[in-house]
RNA sequence: GCGCCCGUAGCUCAGCUGGAUAGAGCAACGGACUUCUAAUCCGUAGGCCACAGGUUCGAAUCCUGUCGGGCGUACCA
């Protein structure tokens, strides 16, 4: 709709300037854009605006002389010119008719786009170390890498979803050390539980499970290899249980990669080494230290410790070398907010390796506040208590969860109130959106069996010119600007923008329905009204969808 | 100290690649079900867009500074 606006302006300016109304032919870059206020029409145009400069004149005469170039088109109903030169578009109702058609026809497909141009994106998320169960932090991780991964395959990108296990180095030691001292407490053995170990209730579950399932051939070993046995054991199976719990809250990866796996094919070893013959890593007090301060990084960063071991860092550029080999044009990470501080380095490692800054991107999700009865939960990792990614999916349901954690930009903080996601009414967004959809299946099936409609699944609108009521309008015009939103939800990273959407067409929806009857004694009418409601209906659900969020039939 | 995010209605937040009169939900108040699901709707009220400068024809939006809140600043992960 835009598009035409455009191209109606575009056209008129080359009119006007053939009959010397306009003294150049340059064209500026317009915005079409839709005003706030209904007085101020449909679409508005700053093109005399921007124009002003090139043509040397009055934005408000420039104005004046495309109107009058503009030729008759039906779906105008009027032009005007206001303000300090916008011109203003007023569509007739008719023009709006045809949204229906492409809903129906294009069904899943509504909304979807092509500005992506087939590029090769990756998305990873989550991430956690497999050294305990997903927290509330890794749910909004989660939420918001799996719709980002959604929209933007959406509006064209070829998107892979990738989880990175950290299943090698200290942490993983950790957790082996912390699960065979728990189980040689459980055989009685007096020990003094270390502060740096994981202390959470799980570690005991484990404990118990490798002494059933790895028995005595356990306890003959060294400590060291007992303790390493423990750690690939726990960590399989923490693995897991994280996979099951993603699953529950409906994320599915496309590819799990384990870090271990650049250790043994010495990944890690070639990256360094590549760097070090570019001088780009020099040896210091005996380590390894990589350059980032020449990629503006606050200090250079060292890769391998004077003890010999590595740093996470150092896998982690092996890593996004290997990601840019596997082919894609862009690599996005997901990360918690208290991890900033590590932008620069691995920017400056994608840097360092050939590639472009623009083809990395990190999404950095703030943190998440929990409310129970008006007061934030008390969490402690250290400590092991904290509230699970499984317990709030089990206590509010995977779409009332999804959705909350998509309502806000990642940006900002998020508090998230329990109470309110399990209340069942419209305070409840998830309720408020699911709603419309299954109010719309309710009348659907009405008009099945009252009307003698059988065939309700239509592909192409019956009786639009009927559609003339301002609630329906008003419902065509948001259904236009889905894809319009989706792709600006695509390129700014950003998948509240759907959210935020999905409540606008809600609330437009109850409105139409609690004013004006779907089904009435006028067939022709009632036709109309169902290919409208119908449409609304697969918006709903394309939307939905993208967001991770399931659309009842009934609820 | 330095870096990142945030500061918009009493509360929770949209709007931020500059546009005309700043929006929604909750809370408050007043209304609407013999009706296709009231898990809904309609109305009233509510604002120096933290503050101060700057850029611009035009700033909640961009720049600088100040204040306030969160997070980070390891040869940790």
């Amino acid at each position: 709709m835009k598009d035409t606006i455009k191209t109606i302006m575009l056209k008129a300016a080359a009119v006007a300037y053939e009959k010397g109304d306009l003294p150049s032919n340059q064209i500026p870059v317009m915005e079409v854009e839709e005003p706030r206020h209904a007085s101020q029409g449909d679409f508005s145009t700053n093109f005399a605006m921007v124009s002003a400069g090139i043509q040397k004149m009055a934005p408000r005469k420039i104005a004046q002389n495309l109107v009058a170039s503009i030729e008759p088109s039906e779906l105008v109903e009027k032009i005007e010119i206001a303000g300090p030169g916008f011109i203003n578009f007023f569509l007739t109702k008719e023009a709006w008719h045809p949204v229906v058609d492409r809903i129906l026809e294009l069904n899943t497909q509504y909304g979807s786009s092509d500005i992506g141009k087939k590029q090769k994106i990756q998305v990873e998320f989550v991430s956690a170390n497999p050294t305990g169960p997903l927290h509330v932090g890794h749910g909004r991780g989660a939420a918001v890498g799996d719709a980002v991964g959604n929209i933007l395959s959406f509006a064209g990108f070829d998107v892979q979803k990738e989880y990175y296990i950290n299943d090698s180095g200290r942490q993983i030691r950790t957790l082996g050390t912390s699960v065979w001292l728990r189980l040689q407490q459980s055989l009685g053995k007096q020990i003094d539980f270390p502060e740096d170990c994981y202390k959470g209730d799980y570690i005991k579950d484990l404990a118990e499970r490798a002494l059933k399932e790895k028995g005595d051939g356990l306890l003959e070993r060294d400590e060291p290899l007992a303790i390493e046995i423990c750690a690939k054991f726990a960590a399989k199976i923490i693995l897991g249980t994280i996979k099951e719990d993603l699953l529950q809250f409906g994320v599915d990866f496309d590819q799990w990669f384990s870090e271990q796996s650049l250790y043994d094919t010495k990944r890690v070893q070639k990256a360094i080494e590549d760097f070090k013959s570019k001088d780009l890593i020099y040896e210091q007090d005996g380590a390894l230290w990589f350059r980032t301060e020449d990629f503006g990084d606050e200090k250079n960063r060292v890769v391998v410790r004077n003890n010999g071991l590595t740093t996470y860092f150092a896998s982690d550029i092996a890593y996004h070398m290997e990601k840019y080999e596997r082919g894609f044009d862009k690599v996005i990470d997901v990360w918690g907010a208290d991890h900033h501080g590590y932008i620069k380095r691995i920017d400056a490692s994608v840097v360092a390796s050939g590639r472009k800054s623009e083809q990395f991107g990190v999404i950095l999700v703030q943190l998440v506040n929990l409310i129970r009865g008006g007061v934030p939960v008390q969490m402690s990792t250290r400590a092991g208590e904290f509230v699970t990614l499984k317990d709030i999916v089990d206590e509010v349901g995977k779409d009332a969860a999804r959705f909350m954690f998509l309502s806000r930009s990642y940006d900002s903080g998020l508090d998230f109130d329990l109470d309110l996601a399990k209340q069942k009414n419209s305070e409840n967004p998830v309720y408020y959106v699911q709603y419309v959809h299954a109010r719309i299946t309710g009348i659907l099936i009405k008009a099945t069996k009252e009307s003698l409609i059988f065939d309700i699944d239509f592909d192409k609108g019956k009786h639009l010119d009927l559609l003339q009521e301002k609630e329906e309008i008003n419902l065509l015009k948001i259904m236009n600007s889905f894809r319009e939103n989706v792709e600006k939800s695509a390129t700014s990273l950003h998948p509240h923008v759907i959210f935020t959407y999905l409540m606008s067409l809600a609330s437009a929806f109850h409105g139409y329905y609690n004013k004006h009857k779907v089904i009435t004694a006028n067939k022709e009418q009632t036709l109309a009204r169902l290919s409208l409601v119908l449409s609304v209906k697969k918006v709903i659900r394309n939307g939905l969808t993208l967001l991770g969020v399931s659309a009842p039939e009934r609820m």
